[in-house]
DNA sequence: TCAACTAACACGTTTGAACGGC
DNA sequence: AGCCGTTCAAACGTGTTAGTTG
């Protein structure tokens, strides 16, 4: 609540007014607000690292594109999300949450083995954050190794009662994980938010597998899935699959977006940019994520330069009263390109600092964290 | 007609209780 | 009594597939 002091992730008590709290998302995606500025600012804040376990895994489903099945009654993601943190205050309470993010504003459709826009994305369905088991736990304890949200499942059940995350079918999503300083679950709303993404994590949210090639890499690497590795009952029905390259199916890929986003939605960005730097549109899709706090880009090091903001200043954004359907036309769906990060030697996460400053209100869009409580 | 979705299925993995040995 | 390792059955998780839905 406003007048609230909150608690920095160094431990250090700041005045609100360090906390410039704007529920505008124009204000929030100021393309006038110089990044450098934010980044001090940030990094004034603390240097929690967080890093993506099993990095090279998530790549290799990154290559093809990453697909993701829901189902009804919860689905566990594979790859599964899995952390390691660092520069957290050793006896300092935290708590880990993780949230999926709608990459952009389109719903994609499988066709003739590559991945096109279908058509403008399903109004959002409710929020869920799933809350990591451990959470509230000192720093130590979550340095002391990896983060497995392994258990997390994944739904299209819109009216699940389960706490999973719920998510739209043949829409394109990525974890985002949170880092908040907080004594306990109830006094989570007070804490500074530090986030974390990554962007090989990007996955399309599927019913049913729509790329062979994303099938078989599944059962090559997910142990649950042995049954169906070479040799098993239903491995021959992958062999049949025709497949295209890689180069080829991105290609096809971005000529066919391009081509459905001609007429008058495609901005000259979109066509100035390569789509290995459009995989993280979250600068675009602020309507999407309605938190009132104030939301900084802090690229965490240089090595992940390829993941960095959004250029605003190509974006003709307008300064108010941005229409989602618009604004997500602007941005060019990445058909799961290829992505640069690959030539990081580095995985750590691309970094926001949320210096969360909100009331209890902003924390009800989280179902299962209710439910957790 | 067709793409998306659902539920049943077979199979492998994980989990945890029960047990025995030290 | 407590700890450790093994066994085993139940629960769980997986992709496939045929049928259903819109």
């Amino acid at each position: 609540p406003e007048g609230t002091d909150a608690a920095s992730p160094t431990g250090s008590r700041l005045r609100p007014s360090e906390f410039v709290v704007n529920s505008s998302s124009a204000s929030r995606l100021n393309p006038s607000l110089p990044l450098s500025q934010s980044a001090a600012h940030s990094y004034q804040q603390g240097c929690i690292r967080m890093t993506l376990e099993n990095a090279e895994l998530w790549k290799s489903f990154h290559r093809i594109g990453t697909e993701m099945i829901i189902t009804k009654h919860g689905r566990r993601m594979f790859p599964h999300c899995s952390i390691s943190l660092s520069g957290l205050q050793p006896l300092a309470n935290y708590v880990i949450m993780v949230d999926m993010v709608p990459v952009d504003g389109f719903k994609y459709k499988w066709k003739k083995e590559q991945w096109e826009v279908a058509e403008k994305a399903e109004p959002q369905p409710p929020r869920r954050t799933y809350l990591h088991p451990d959470s509230p736990a000192v720093g130590a304890h979550w340095m002391k190794k990896s983060l497995s949200f392994l258990k997390m499942k994944l739904t299209n059940n819109t009216l699940d009662q389960h706490g999973h995350i719920i998510l739209h079918s043949m829409h394109r999503y990525y974890p985002r994980f949170h880092v908040i300083q907080a004594d306990s679950l109830y006094t989570v709303c007070w804490g500074a938010v530090q986030t974390f993404s990554f962007p090989e994590t990007v996955f399309t949210a599927v019913t049913a597998y729509q790329n062979p090639k994303v099938t078989k890499l599944k059962i090559d690497h997910n142990p649950f899935a042995k049954g169906f590795r070479e040799g098993g009952t239903h491995s021959h029905s992958l062999q049949r699959m025709p497949c295209t390259s890689q180069s080829v199916q991105a290609e096809q890929n971005k000529a066919s977006t391009l081509k459905l986003l001609n007429g008058g939605h495609l901005s000259s960005w979109a066509l100035e940019q390569d789509s290995s730097e459009s995989i993280h549109s979250e600068p675009l899709e602020p309507q999407e994520y309605d938190y009132s706090y104030e939301e900084q880009m802090v690229p965490a090091s240089a090595a992940y330069q390829p993941y960095r903001s959004v250029e605003y200043g190509k974006l003709p954004l307008p300064s108010s009263d941005v229409d989602p359907a618009q604004t997500l036309f602007r941005s060019p769906p990445p058909p799961h390109p290829p992505s640069t990060t690959e030539q990081a030697t580095q995985h750590q996460g691309y970094y926001h600092s949320h210096h969360h400053h909100s009331n209890a209100s902003d924390w009800s869009q989280h179902p299962l964290f209710c439910y957790s409580c």
